[in-house]
DNA sequence: GCACTTTCTGCATATTTATACAATTTTTTT
DNA sequence: AAAAAAATTGTATAAATATGCAGAAAGTGC
């Protein structure tokens, strides 16, 4: 439980602002009241898909564009339920909006069910496109998702629940 | 001079295979005729803004998807052949799938064939989506890909309805 | 409760990556 | 072409990250 807590407060503070090493993010933490040693984060970042990239002026950051593959094991669907904030249709597509910065790992979780009734999903900060296989009504991407997500229509107020095949 | 090479090498070796340390790419450059030291690549991959990421197997690997978008020319073709590992086409698009982390060096990839029948590609990490231009079949695409990175189709089990994930 | 299995974590350390510095090469200016 | 400036590189080393291992904690079934 203590470890679930720390890789939440661990994606946050990477969203937030810019983490440049290990050490420093130990200092976050600590300062949120969560303790533990660089061995434990590095393997925690490496679970969270988390890497450290060029922050393009000279340094390194890190961030959560990597691939968060093992967002799928064990229950972090509450996790995902709480990043996602709107569910849209267009153009036969779904869109789904997240909070900044966790498009991709939510992509990514959605991407590893693979479930055939979507052909890909592309991610950008806070934005992820779903894209549905020919002969898949939207709704049927709709129940897909929820089962991929339990719980995720109830979460979302914004979107349309009534769906319609294209 | 022999630095740019040297950059091209590596984002071709890094687009086409999985490589987890500097060590390693050290070895594959050597094998290529060319011959630095880590430190030099430290600072190469830095300017390429190529990162290391969880390759969701509990490992790592090098990927292009960083911040630094160098525009360098085309990775060879037998290098793009080997990430592709599906392709489905939905919704008058097609999606084209890549293992982790090089979906951005394979779409780079295909903008740059400059085909007049694709309208442009986005890519997430693992996923490129390809818009055809008004007017252009999926199968004048298709087509197209094959001009692009022959063998394509050969190596690819289509998204026919039977077809699983693997 | 207890025994058993699995997951998690810190410690110590190995591995990997980044950088200060000096030397060299390339580019620019005169 | 020489001088000056800027960029590149290797060496050695610092800094940062990953991991084997053993113990601790948490979960499972009885």
């Amino acid at each position: 439980m203590q470890k679930v807590l720390r890789l939440l407060t661990i994606e946050k503070l990477i969203a937030g602002e810019k983490i440049s090493s290990q050490e420093i993010l130990l200092k976050k933490l600590r300062g949120a009241g969560i303790k533990c040693t660089q061995a434990t984060l590095s393997r925690d970042l490496r679970q969270l898909g988390v890497s450290r990239i060029p922050d393009g002026e000279g340094s390194y950051m890190y961030s959560l564009t990597g691939t968060g593959r093992s967002q799928h094991e064990r229950g972090s669907t509450v996790n995902m339920l709480s990043v996602v904030s709107e569910i849209v249709e267009a153009k036969g597509l779904m869109v789904i909006r997240t909070i900044p910065g966790h498009a991709n790992a939510t992509a990514y979780f959605i991407d590893n069910s693979r479930r055939y009734e979507i052909a890909g999903t592309i991610a950008g900060d806070d934005t992820i496109l779903v894209i549905p296989r020919n002969g898949i009504s939207l709704k049927q991407v709709h129940t897909c998702l929820e089962l991929i997500i339990p719980g995720l229509h109830n979460q979302i107020r914004n979107g349309s629940p009534e769906t319609r095949a294209v």
